[in-house]
DNA sequence: TAGATTGTTAATCGATTAACAATC
DNA sequence: TAGATTGTTAATCGATTAACAATC
């Protein structure tokens, strides 16, 4: 089958959440032209994307929403729940320790925070567990920690990340501006600059009509 | 010229915030290919790129970096500082609020903070004057305010986007997980999901060698 | 069977990369 | 002048869209 291509990748990511959701409404089945309208895509682009995951559909038949909800989770990774740790415990980073990732489904879990003020650690309530920042290595690897949400102010933002490659995580969230390089490869970055945002929904409101401001791709 | 294709504007309006720290560090010149290694681009592209603003180098020489910038600030619409405010004031709402965006360049200012709950609004700390929702047309169209950062619950998401587009807002940085239509045409939207890109980051864990993890398209 | 809808190949489109001429 | 580097056209690559055969 070959690598399935990035674009790809995004809208099945997606495409599982809006299962996720059909199934809780009790819905079972789903055609390429409904989720082409949720996704703002052709129903040709879902048909081609699901196929990248293998046939998972019988012609004649509307999709059976398990059947691909399966098949994304088993390509994915989405089939156990991911264990989290929030690094950086400021504004930001204590709000993302109490985020609902993913709403009652719990697939994503925060297990841990971190932050090199001790102080700071005492004052936050929290029902997570709190731990100065050196002991990163060692309480990611003990956890089992997944993956890595970077909220530091940015000056430390690659050590912090450095730490979490030591302790064996998989991946890396950065809320800070910097350009972040994993320490051991294998370990994967994506980025969310709030301010870059701003600037470019400037520039998309300055130059664009507003239809074309949100392309599926994000990123 | 023609309009310039998404992909260009992503990495123009990254480009701005790199050559902004180049000038705060005393560089005047770079060159192409300089500039591609930051973005992780060839100088090819970055070329390209920069033609799209029209000529804007001289062969031969490096390009000016204040001559760059200006075509940038110029064409995309940065020339003015942006005046934004927060709808929802709940752990996340009251982070951006404080949020340091851009650094000391005051290029995005939060002048405003909604909330529906007017308890909340009391006990907040802050030096952001702040309002309850129903006078989030009023206060937008006063303060003449550009952009809405929508922090609500996911469910008063699209009421809050409704209200902002009654003021005037020219753009949405919607922070939910639904899918934000807005009222008026006009208007842009970005969407930030957070559990999004952990779903997208576990995927790519997953199927990906880490250097192809963060194409620049964020996206 | 007829209608609906997927699977899959082919055509189109657009962006990236390469190449090199222009010129400071 | 020679070296460096941009401007700009051409070639490549990949993703999206279209089309339709397969089949339930």
């Amino acid at each position: 089958m070959g690598q399935i291509p990035l674009p790809v990748i995004y809208r099945l990511s997606y495409l599982f959440d809006i299962l996720e959701k059909m199934e809780e409404d009790g819905i079972h089945n789903v055609s390429s032209a409904e989720l082409g309208e949720f996704l703002g895509q052709s129903s040709h682009t879902i048909r081609k994307d699901i196929h990248y995951l293998g046939a998972a559909g019988t012609a004649g038949n509307k999709y059976v929403i398990d059947d691909i909800k399966r098949l994304i989770s088993d390509q994915l990774g989405y089939r156990t729940a991911k264990r989290c740790c929030v690094v950086g415990l400021g504004r930001l980073g204590s709000a993302l320790l109490e985020h609902p990732f993913g709403g009652g489904c719990n697939r994503f879990r925060v297990v841990a925070g971190f932050d090199t003020n001790v102080n700071r650690l005492e004052t936050i309530r929290s029902s997570v567990e709190l731990y100065p920042a050196y002991r990163i290595p060692e309480i990611v690897r003990r956890l089992e920690i997944d993956l890595a949400l970077i909220a530091v102010p940015h000056d430390q933002a690659q050590e912090a990340a450095d730490r979490c490659c030591e302790g064996g995580v998989r991946g890396l969230l950065n809320f800070t501006p910097m350009v972040l390089v994993p320490k051991n490869s294998g370990v994967c970055v994506r980025s969310i600059d709030i301010t870059g945002e701003l600037r470019i929904l400037t520039a998309l409101s300055y130059t664009r009509k507003a239809d074309e401001s949100e392309p599926y791709t994000k990123e």
